[in-house]
DNA sequence: AGCACGCCGACT
DNA sequence: GTCGGCGTGCTC
């Protein structure tokens, strides 16, 4: 009876437009009743179109007069939880971008649609007498006579084709292109065969004509291994083919069969089992720690602070067995660049067919394949870079973050969340637990965890013992003073050559090739810094002035530095092409990989120069922070930083903790094995907290002196940040919007919000447009941060110009009151 | 975002 | 009259 009352899906269009980014009410047709539900894609009529569209709600009545019907239901099941759907709804808010982007942010991009106007010709126009037709009739005659239909490019490549004409001649139709889910890519045909009677081969065996070599071959090779293998395999083991396994397959001797399987990209890789490994007192602490809100069911997080090589993925890997005891799931987050096969095998080997992995080097396919894994429950775990924080379980019970502090959890591009949030959020959602591990904590997680928001376990001892490497800072100045003008010091090209000539390895890091250069002295190091934020100033050649990217303080390049009146002051932006160049001049016989965007960005090349390194193939690995993270080589001894300053003058307030995180994590590089390493800094500025305390391996008083710092300058975590980009073709009218919009802001917004600019991002011309930016540093407080919201959605509509481009972008640290009410009425639809 | 509709000036 | 350009407003 229940039946008969009308049910009305609100849906999210796949129209990411500021007008269209609310639910559209349709009526569900009858025999779609018990497909749609919440998180169903669907697709609908919009306008005089179908899109594809996400169902977020289930009700009995519209507000809306005529409502039009579903047409269809995309999936066997919705793609979506009502838990994700709520969390879109919530990130659509927070992270000022519409709902639909949220929502297909979290779905394997084979789900996504992309759409193609076809044209066909109009059922009533019959075939004309093709003489008498215009130029441009005739050839769309022949355009459509090869095949029925043609895209509406091809059409309108036709010259002289008028719309009326086109009009009367043509039927549209937009359809759907949905990416092919055929074999490849979501499941994958394999033959198995196995004996057709096992007692039956030896009898086999004789029957066979002596001359059937192969196929003699075959049977003995069932009778050696019974059971069932799949063709590809066999045919690898006995160098036959396919036909001759035939032929035993049609006198019934053996069966075969096509089945359907995942491909599995680890498939043919075994993965040695793993038993637990016992854990030291202080594992067992952070163990036990963990464990205890997993038991309770409740919503926590705890930061684990443990240097590295103190076993944190051991602890991972029992946390995660209580997990599944209690019948729950497990996110992993990695960064993209530790997701490394050993990485993965370590998972694997522990809980072999229960993991799911999601990276980016997965084809669309594969990794649609792993998503439903999860989302059938298949697996329990998913491990994988920032998306992976998506992964569609319905009983979480613990999510980690490994290396929580890596800036690729953070996405650059719409929505641009950071995987740290969501995770919060999916936590606080199904009461799950929430570990942040690192050796070097962003500043805000370690505030937290100090001020007693997270819980705060710290791991001081590396398991197997093995001391740090000690760590030499070389003054650059005084290599100048001494008349040594290369990027190498002395003491690092000495140490270089004993570590070559002992048969080690060494490692080279240069930091990140800023495109934003700055202007130092290179004689006492100083270099230049707004008087107002505190940031480093950048250097531009076009007009030899230094700016400040915060706030717009612009001066001329000075002569002199203001500091020591020496002349040697110059901007700096050194590439790794130069430094290997160098480092090929001063030692010619030796073999360096150099690793940075140019050599990898082919697929592949990463693994391929790591490995190829590992191998032993070269002395030196050159590259950038890239190859600071999660790599562990046994013959590496030295390590050295060729610039610790590149790193440390970006115009960025989380310099100085980019630059001590680095620093720490080149400590952990080297002499992990046998052999104890040495670490070699060279800077400019030895006496920089963050550089001086990472090579004394003084944590705490770092964290200490940088939140000193961002409290009196007010930077997070004792603000919210939002940025604001603008651009426009016409740089006097984006000056023009630029000054209107911050004046608008700072009339309207509360107070202690404060808009820094508008000023010239550093890349300030992109794509033939120019750019401005703005800073909002604001209180962290909800009833400011709903006004700001309120203000900012304001100017999407200030002003009537299709050129000018807007986008905001927000750091998020505290998650939003409300999620938790939002959800409890959406599990009760489940 | 698309797409229609409607207004306007320009053209065989 | 008809063609195409462009601004406006709507999509359950």
């Amino acid at each position: 009876m229940a039946n008969e009352m009308v049910r009305i899906a609100e849906v999210i269009v796949d129209v990411p437009a500021n007008n269209t980014d609310r639910p559209f009410d349709y009526r569900i047709p009858p025999e779609l009743q018990d497909d749609v539900q919440v998180g169903s894609r669907v697709l609908v009529p919009f306008g005089h179109r179908k899109v594809i569209g996400y169902c977020i709600g289930i009700k009995t009545a519209s507000s809306s007069m005529r409502l039009k019907s579903i047409i269809d239901v995309m999936d066997m099941a919705p793609p979506l939880t009502p838990e994700l759907v709520q969390l879109g709804q919530v990130m659509a808010e927070e992270y000022l971008c519409h709902t639909i982007t949220a929502l297909q942010s979290m779905v394997p991009a084979v789900l996504k649609g992309t759409y193609q106007k076809m044209v066909k010709l109009h059922p009533e126009s019959r075939e004309p007498l093709f003489s008498l037709l215009s130029d441009p009739e005739q050839q769309l005659y022949s355009l459509l006579e090869k095949r029925g239909e043609c895209t509406w490019e091809e059409v309108n490549k036709i010259p002289g084709m008028s719309r009326s004409l086109l009009k009367k001649l043509i039927e549209e139709e937009r359809i759907l292109v949905e990416e092919r889910i055929g074999d490849r890519v979501t499941k994958q045909k394999v033959t198995w065969v196995w004996a057709a009677d096992a007692d039956q081969l030896r009898s086999g065996l004789q029957t066979l004509s002596p001359r059937a070599v192969r196929q003699r071959e075959i049977l003995q090779y069932f009778l050696d291994h019974p059971g069932e293998v799949e063709l590809s395999k066999l045919l690898t083991h006995i160098r036959t083919t396919r036909s001759t396994v035939k032929r035993l397959v049609e006198q019934g001797w053996l069966c075969w069969e096509e089945r359907e399987q995942y491909r599995d990209p680890y498939g043919d890789r075994t993965f040695g089992k793993t038993e637990p490994l016992p854990l030291t007192k202080e594992q067992q602490r952070a163990f036990q720690a963990i464990v205890r809100p997993i038991h309770e069911k409740r919503a926590h997080t705890i930061l684990l602070h443990g240097v590295t090589g103190s076993g944190k993925t051991e602890i991972y890997l029992q946390a995660i067995e209580e997990v599944l005891r209690q019948k729950r799931e497990a996110i992993v987050l990695v960064p993209e660049i530790s997701l490394t096969p050993q990485m993965v095998q370590r998972f694997k080997g522990r809980f072999g067919k229960q993991v799911a992995v999601l990276h980016s080097r997965l084809s669309n396919g594969e990794r649609y394949d792993e998503w439903r894994k999860i989302r059938q429950g298949e697996v329990q775990i998913a491990i994988g870079a920032r998306s992976a924080i998506f992964a569609p379980f319905q009983n979480l019970g613990l999510i980690i973050i490994d290396e929580e502090h890596e800036t690729s959890y953070k996405q650059e591009e719409n929505p641009k969340y950071h995987a740290r949030d969501i995770a919060k959020w999916r936590a606080q959602a199904h009461g799950a637990t929430l570990v942040l591990g690192s050796a070097t904590p962003a500043v805000e997680s370690y505030f937290k965890a100090r001020t007693g928001e997270y819980e705060w376990i710290q791991l001081t001892e590396r398991v197997h013992g093995r001391p740090f490497p000690e760590v030499q800072v070389v003054d650059m100045r005084e290599e100048l003073r001494k008349g040594n003008r290369s990027m190498f010091s002395q003491l690092l090209a000495r140490s270089l050559k004993e570590c070559i000539e002992r048969g080690e390895q060494a490692v080279l890091f240069l930091n990140r090739r800023g495109f934003a250069t700055f202007v130092m002295c290179r004689s006492c190091g100083e270099t230049l810094i707004c008087p107002h934020c505190d940031i480093t100033l950048t250097y531009h050649q076009t007009n030899q002035t230094v700016r400040c990217h915060y706030c717009g303080y612009a001066e001329r390049l000075p002569q002199t530095c203001p500091n020591c009146q020496s002349k040697h002051i110059r901007h700096f932006g050194t590439g790794t092409q130069r430094v290997e160049a160098e480092l090929l001049r001063q030692f010619p016989d030796i073999k360096v990989i150099r690793m940075d965007v140019d050599t990898t960005s082919r697929k592949g090349a990463h693994e391929r120069l790591l490995a190829q390194f590992r191998d032993g193939k070269a002395h030196v690995l050159l590259g950038t922070q890239m190859i600071a993270k999660g790599l562990d080589f046994p013959k590496v001894t030295l390590v050295g930083v060729i610039a610790a300053d590149t790193m440390l003058h970006l115009p960025d307030f989380r310099a100085a903790e980019r630059t001590f995180q680095l620093l720490m994590q080149v400590g952990g590089r080297a002499g992990r094995h046998e052999q104890p390493g040495k670490v070699i800094i060279q800077t400019y500025s030895p006496d920089h907290y963050s550089i001086h305390l990472a090579a004394t391996y003084q944590t705490e008083m770092f964290y200490r002196q940088e939140l000193l710092i961002r409290k009196r300058h007010v930077y997070p975590p004792f603000c919210s940040l939002f940025t604001i980009m603008i651009s426009h073709v016409d740089r006097i009218h984006l000056m023009k919007y630029g000054q209107q919009m911050a004046q608008f802001i700072r009339n309207k917004a509360p107070a202690d919000c404060h808009l820094l600019g508008p000023v010239p991002p550093p890349i300030a011309k992109l794509k033939d447009r120019y750019r401005l930016q703005m800073l909002i540093k604001c209180q962290t407080d909800p009833k400011v941060l709903v006004r700001l919201k309120h203000i900012l959605h304001q100017i999407e509509n200030m002003f009537d110009d299709r050129e000018l481009v807007i986008s905001m972008d927000r750091e998020i640290m505290n998650f939003p009151v409300g999620y938790s009410d939002l959800l409890e009425t959406s599990q009760s639809l489940i």
